[in-house]
RNA sequence: UCCGGCGUCGUCUAACGGCAGGACAGCGGAUUUUGGUUCCGCUUAUCGGGGUUCGAAUCCCUGCGCCGGAACCA
């Protein structure tokens, strides 16, 4: 248990860390999982899911299960019912079941709050001329003619279209926030549309609804969330949501953030997409085999487990990303791997008699359901084996190729569990194909065949339907390109094969879980029944013969790997003529006039003018500093250190003459620039001189070779493993020495000095 | 083009100024009555250019690339 190494966090768990930390909610951690009830629950909610659920459990806080249903032409109480039985399929258990059609009356309230507070109006324009008005994202839009109507009359008539006085469309809510934004969220959102539908559950007792952005912060705010995580599609709202909500409710309240969606390689994830695959019957339904959904997958053969595993594989960051599936694969597999008994299943059979079995004669083999190396697995049943059996027609090859491990005329392998047989004789019919080998049994115990198949008896063997399926489209990203993803679908996403099976089997029940052995995972399909078994391929075996084959005959069709055309260059680097991109930006006036007058590089010129500390840096040189040294200290510490703590030039309690000292003492080096750095925190944290501080704190610069040398020689004896690997040749280790120098002299070591000393003493 | 976000092995993801690590994929080997599993080993990465620093994936500047944003959808 110790000597495993937590698990990094993501940069959710380091917020919330953090807020833990700082008490900022009096330690709790209340999520929520948002779906809209238009659809049905995706692998992609389930990153979702496991996110917020995780967290509520991790923390001790709790997750809320909200049906975001605001819109009431799209909505379906059939969606609430799957996304309940998936999320607790899945594993996890709300705190609360909340729908946001329950907050209508509260929601309603806030917004008269707002009109009252002046931040909102109603506005009489038109879909089309608010589209017009709201400009474009390079240019500002133009306030609304409807934006100045007062408190009373937005109020009057806010209640009017709550009363049903006005058709669809007549006035919508909209935020006063701010027409000239960049962000186009902010100009004037939005809030509330007139829509005389019926609502699912609200029926018709609104004519008016409100919108994603409005209901959504609300929401969380209603039911205490205090971290609402959403995907990054949605980081141009958090402006909006923090606007809404500063206008409403006191800190602390909930606050947004973002993540990146999930997308995996061959599939498709949008919900527009699915519902059109189903729609356009090009898959049985939500719960086909062969779609994203998690009904899907459960059909599949899925387990939760392997699919929160997967959810913790692929971690949680903000990058766009697309995850391999067969990262996906791997995770049922492996889970797949400790809980499914094994049996023999034929697909496409090859019937073999067994010459010196008499007719007749049934030998009852006890087969173990797991092999030894599955411990958690156990049990065992009965295999009945006479004289006719079946075996796979491709683990025979009249012709094998090299390294062929499988039965071959005049070859031997052994049966799963059973016996060892030879082929002595192969039957064809007209056309030459195979129709039947006829083997014998050999039972000294003394063959050691390479191979060994599966089989099962003819006389005992149960006919099942099983749907092999395979990835629903052939290229890795349907998704984008110039092509409609439909084109490709991969006609060989569901193949049919009539197969025999072992007898246990023949009483297995819709959801079970097995490994077909040599083939794969399988499970029972609902739609079995009594005497018609019907089973779905989750995911195959990985299959390393059939890769080797792959690898040595690219037959014609599918050539090889996709023959990458001609090592394409890369599209940024190199060919691009651009040499001079360097100083592609203009310099300012200001900074140009600032690297003329004082020899400033123009990074630090175009730094110190870009954030306002031109004039700080001329009073420093005019009380005497170095134009270089007072260059580097503004236009590199100074400026990162503002940056760092988001501090403006007004907030800073000392000027020029104190820089200048600053600058004196790196000068004559008393201080270093680790040294130099602090004294810049503590100056911005409280001001004072800079001689003062370093005298009070202590921080003068050592560069005494003697003290050097004795704090070497002591750092040196503490890390002797480091040194030894140093001079065995791993040279990269001077610099964690160096580190480690620093750390013991409180970065008080003259760096440049203790570097060459300590490079001499390491010879 | 304006605003916002993001660039680390083939793919995800770590490293919060000090040894670029893990998983999947790939390759090789050992074990194996599943060409499965397991185990061992190997290959492969900090978008480009500058700067600060003894030391930069990390901080600063700059260029490039990708994603999102102009629904009375969510």
């Amino acid at each position: 248990m110790t000597d495993t190494p937590a698990r990094p966090k993501d940069f959710l768990r380091e917020i919330i860390d953090e807020h833990c930390r700082r008490g900022t909610y009096g330690g709790r951690v209340v999520t929520r999982f948002p779906p809209e009830p238009n659809g049905y629950l995706h692998i992609g909610h389930a990153k979702s899911i496991c996110l917020n659920f995780g967290l509520a459990q991790q923390y001790g806080g709790a997750c809320n299960l909200r049906m975001d249903d605001t819109n009431p032409t799209t909505e379906d109480p059939e969606y609430v019912a799957s996304i309940q039985a998936d999320v607790r399929w899945l594993g996890f258990q709300w705190a609360g079941f909340f729908h946001a059609s329950d907050y209508f009356e509260q929601l309603y309230q806030f917004a008269e709050q707002l009109i009252r507070a002046g931040k909102a109006y109603v506005c009489s324009l038109s879909e089309a001329d608010m589209r017009a008005y709201r400009g474009t994202v390079t240019e500002p839009g133009r306030p609304s003619p409807y934006r100045d109507r007062s408190v009373d009359e937005n109020l009057d008539l806010f209640r009017r279209m709550r009363a049903g006085e006005f058709p669809d469309g007549a006035h919508t809510l909209r935020a006063k926030c701010d027409m000239s934004a960049a962000n186009m969220k902010m100009r004037d959102a939005p809030l509330y549309r007139i829509r005389r539908a019926h609502h699912y559950r609200t029926g018709d007792a609104w004519s008016i609804y409100p919108l994603y952005d409005f209901a959504h912060c609300l929401s969380d705010q209603i039911e205490g969330i205090t971290h609402s995580i959403c995907t990054l599609e949605f980081e141009n709202n958090r402006e909006l949501y923090d606007w809404i909500l500063d206008a409403l409710v006191p800190e602390p309240r909930p606050h947004q953030y973002e993540f990146a969606r999930l997308a995996i390689t061959y599939t498709v994830l949008s919900k527009r997409k699915l519902l059109e695959l189903v729609e356009g019957e090009h898959v049985s339904g939500w719960d086909d085999p062969r779609m994203p959904t998690l009904s899907g997958l459960r059909r599949r053969g899925y387990t939760p487990e392997a699919i929160r595993a997967f959810a913790d594989a692929i971690g949680v960051a903000k990058t766009n990303s697309v995850v391999d599936v067969a990262l996906l694969e791997s995770c049922v597999r492996d889970d797949l791997n400790r809980r499914a008994p094994r049996v023999l299943a034929v697909l496409d059979p090859l019937k073999v008699t067994l010459t010196n079995v008499a007719e007749g004669e049934v030998e009852t083999l006890e087969a173990p359901y797991f092999p030894a190396d599955v411990p958690e697995g156990s049990g065992a049943r009965a295999l009945p084996l006479s004289r006719t059996i079946l075996i796979e027609r491709e683990d025979f090859a009249e012709t094998p190729p090299k390294g062929w491990h499988r039965l071959a005329p005049g070859g031997e392998v052994r049966l799963r569990h059973a016996v060892v047989i030879r082929c002595d004789e192969v039957i064809k019919d007209d056309r030459g194909e195979v129709v039947e080998l006829r083997c014998s049994v050999d039972r000294t115990g003394e063959k050691k065949p390479k191979g060994t198949i599966h089989w099962v008896g003819a006389a005992h063997a149960v006919d099942a339907e099983v749907r092999l399926y395979d990835r629903l489209f052939s290229v890795e990203n349907p998704d984008r390109g110039d092509a409609d993803y439909k084109t490709f679908l991969n006609p060989q996403s569901l193949v049919i094969k009539l197969a025999k099976v072992e007898p246990s089997v023949a009483s297995a029940s819709p959801g079970a879980l097995f490994q077909f052995e040599r083939h794969g995972f399988f499970c029972v399909d609902p739609e079995t029944k009594a005497g018609a078994l019907v089973f779905n391929r989750t995911v195959a075996l990985k299959d390393s013969w059939a890769k080797q084959q792959r690898a040595e005959a690219p037959e014609k069709g599918q050539s090889k790997p996709a023959p990458k055309p001609e090592a394409a260059p890369r599209p940024a680097a190199q060919s691009t003529p651009k040499p001079a991109a360097r100083s592609a930006r203009e310099l300012s006036p200001e900074a140009a006039v600032l690297r003329d007058r004082h020899g400033l590089s123009p990074d630090d010129a175009r730094v110190i003018a870009d954030s306002g500390l031109t004039a700080l840096f001329e009073a420093a040189v005019a009380s005497g500093a170095k134009a270089d040294t007072a260059g580097t200290l503004v236009g590199s510490e100074l400026d990162r250190a503002m940056k760092a703590e988001a501090r403006g030039v007004d907030s800073l309690a000392f000027g020029g003459r104190e820089l200048a000292e600053l600058a004196a003492l790196v000068d004559d080096g008393t201080l270093g620039a680790k040294l130099a750095r602090e004294v810049i925190a503590e100056l911005l944290k409280s001001g004072g001189s800079p001689k003062q501080i370093v005298e009070q704190r202590g921080f003068r610069q050592v560069s005494d070779e003697g003290a050097l040398g004795a704090a070497i020689d002591a750092v040196l004896a503490a890390k002797a493993d480091l040194v030894a690997r140093y001079r065995g040749g791993e040279t990269k280790l001077y610099g964690v020495l160096v580190g480690e120098l620093m750390k013991a002299t409180g970065g008080k070591a003259n760096a440049k000095l203790a570097g060459d000393l300590l490079r001499r003493k390491l010879g």
